[in-house]
DNA sequence: TTCTTAATTGTTATGTTATAACATATCAAT
DNA sequence: ATTGATATGTTATAACATAACAATTAAGAA
């Protein structure tokens, strides 16, 4: 979580990810097509979960594509792959932090500067949880609103 | 959990609820109007979470509101208060069942039968998630969709 | 290579969810 | 009765999302 709302080089953060989901790309034969690699760029050039029309914005003044399914498309292409999240309470799409690892993310939301981060020791949480009510779990959402770290120390400081 | 997907005295259940909330109306000088009242006895109609113009539409049927701010006001009046939640995942509303207590809910949504059950357990855990990462929780969202344990068993006899 | 099939992209239209902004009415306390 | 706060009524539109179908492109088989 610290290292997407800390500091960091971003660049660097950016550019092994878009290597990572190449690579996987490559490994299970999918096609990271202009428009699906581009969707991905913009979502990676900030730790900020975006709209659907906000990527399609960006994805429209790069020549792209200029309509709502498009964006959607891509958009649903990386989620499917785990290469980005839907963030449920915001209606809007943030990269993935661990793309490849198979992983039920918790979602940290800071409503201060809109980063988003991303844990991913929700699972076995959730399992137990499920397991009281024998209730059998096939997805599950963990998402929370609140304070980053940074935002809190800035904040002490008025 | 299991007292909502269960067969269930389901006329007393709702009955409780809209007493236990009325109560707590009138502790707290809170004004549950007609279009409120009626909400909530929309939603408590059965454990189903309903979008804001389902609850519209029947509340047109009665002649009581017909613009879908009217709709939004109430069940917003709901949520603040803790009468009904919020289901992000669904973009729907679902009444609450454990009315008056102060919770963070974790919903149980069952994709065979589409009832949604509520446990109370999320706060202390999403407060745990949160301290390694140093990030202060506003609110926290658990959502569950799966299979409740009576759509397990009936989909075991096929 | 050419054919075939499947995946992807392009396009139109519309469906669904939600709220801003402002007017009016009602309630509750003085 | 007046006032201030809360709730409701109304118009309009913003924001999010997908169905349906056509055209194109990629990838493997003949």
């Amino acid at each position: 979580m610290q290292n997407v709302f800390a500091p960091h080089d971003h660049a660097s953060c950016t550019q092994s990810a878009l290597t990572a989901i190449e690579h996987t790309c490559a490994e299970r034969g999918l096609r990271l097509t202009p428009i699906r690699r581009r969707t991905l760029e913009i979502l990676l050039a900030g730790h900020h979960a975006l709209g659907a029309y906000d990527v399609l914005q960006q994805l429209s003044d790069d020549g792209l594509a200029d309509k709502p399914p498009m964006a959607y498309r891509a958009l649903k292409f990386l989620v499917e792959h785990g290469f980005a999240h839907r963030v449920e309470r915001l209606n809007a799409y943030v990269a993935c932090a661990h793309p490849g690892a198979e992983h039920t993310p918790a979602l940290w939301i800071c409503s201060d500067c809109h980063k988003v981060a991303e844990t991913a020791q929700a699972a076995e949480l959730g399992q137990r949880l499920g397991q009281d009510g024998g209730f059998a779990i096939n997805t599950l959402t963990i998402e929370a609103e609140g304070s980053c770290p940074q935002c809190q120390n800035e904040n002490s400081n008025d």
